[in-house]
DNA sequence: CGTCTGCTTCGACGTCGGTCGAACCAGAGG
DNA sequence: CCTCTGGTTCGACCGACGTCGAAGCAGACG
């Protein structure tokens, strides 16, 4: 099973936490799994990249249209998009010619309830 | 004006953006200050000296408190502090011969709900 | 089959970052 | 003033990471 399909695999706490950080310490395990999805996002080309992916219409985008927004090459794209593929924050499909790449909301809205301040920790609704 | 006054001047939009991440993408500035602080929270130590700091009693933590929960020397748990100041995350005070740590639950705030589904764009309620 | 396009993988290079010991600074307490 | 303790800064080391060009792979299309 590989690390993306174990952050797939169902809707449960992915990162191996529920509760707030201000509420209880992490443990050790818990940062490790935590700061992975955070180093992911530690890069301005790769947030910003999730962000063109999550606010794309249809949910998704294809490579093709990620590539022309930044200054880099081809494969520096490809290997940002990685990097967030097996951080668990992306997926992505090939159909046909393309490669189109989806966020994972629900990672997403862990990572944000983890940081809710204490009283927050409602798990946000997913409308989609 | 430092880095981290300009970070806790106010209890406006201290990362560059207000909108959840999945409803516009973010632009480059943006991507670079938000980028920032989710690299402060890349790493595991500063992510539990995190959760440490958040979570103890009075909301605040010596220094000493925080170096015997790792097995690192003193100078390295003293460079992760100072990044996670540096992002704006936390805040150091002297008091006598101690050093006390705080989290800045507005920034955090902030980042949980860059982060939040499209919806749940609300600021959370601080009850501190 | 050949080739063209979209994307990924590979290998290399330079920079950044986590870690340590040594040195240094700030208060407290003789 | 001296010293002791708590923290930070400095300098060095080494592995991790972002970037690129070249090469490789996968479909589409003649």
């Amino acid at each position: 099973m590989s690390k993306q399909e174990r952050a797939s695999a169902t809707f449960g706490p992915v990162v191996g936490c529920c509760e707030p950080l201000v509420r209880e310490p992490l443990s050790a395990e818990q940062s490790v799994e935590l700061s992975r999805v955070f180093k992911a996002m530690g890069d301005p080309v790769r947030l910003r990249l999730l962000s063109l992916i999550a606010s794309h219409v249809g949910g998704e985008a294809c490579v093709c249209d990620l590539t022309d927004v930044f200054d880099l090459s081809g494969p520096t794209i490809s290997h940002h998009l990685k990097v967030l593929r097996e951080a668990g924050l992306i997926t992505g499909e090939r159909r046909g010619t393309w490669v189109y790449y989806r966020v994972r909301p629900d990672l997403l809205a862990q990572v944000s309830a983890v940081l809710a301040p204490a009283g927050c920790d409602e798990l946000p609704v997913l409308d989609a």
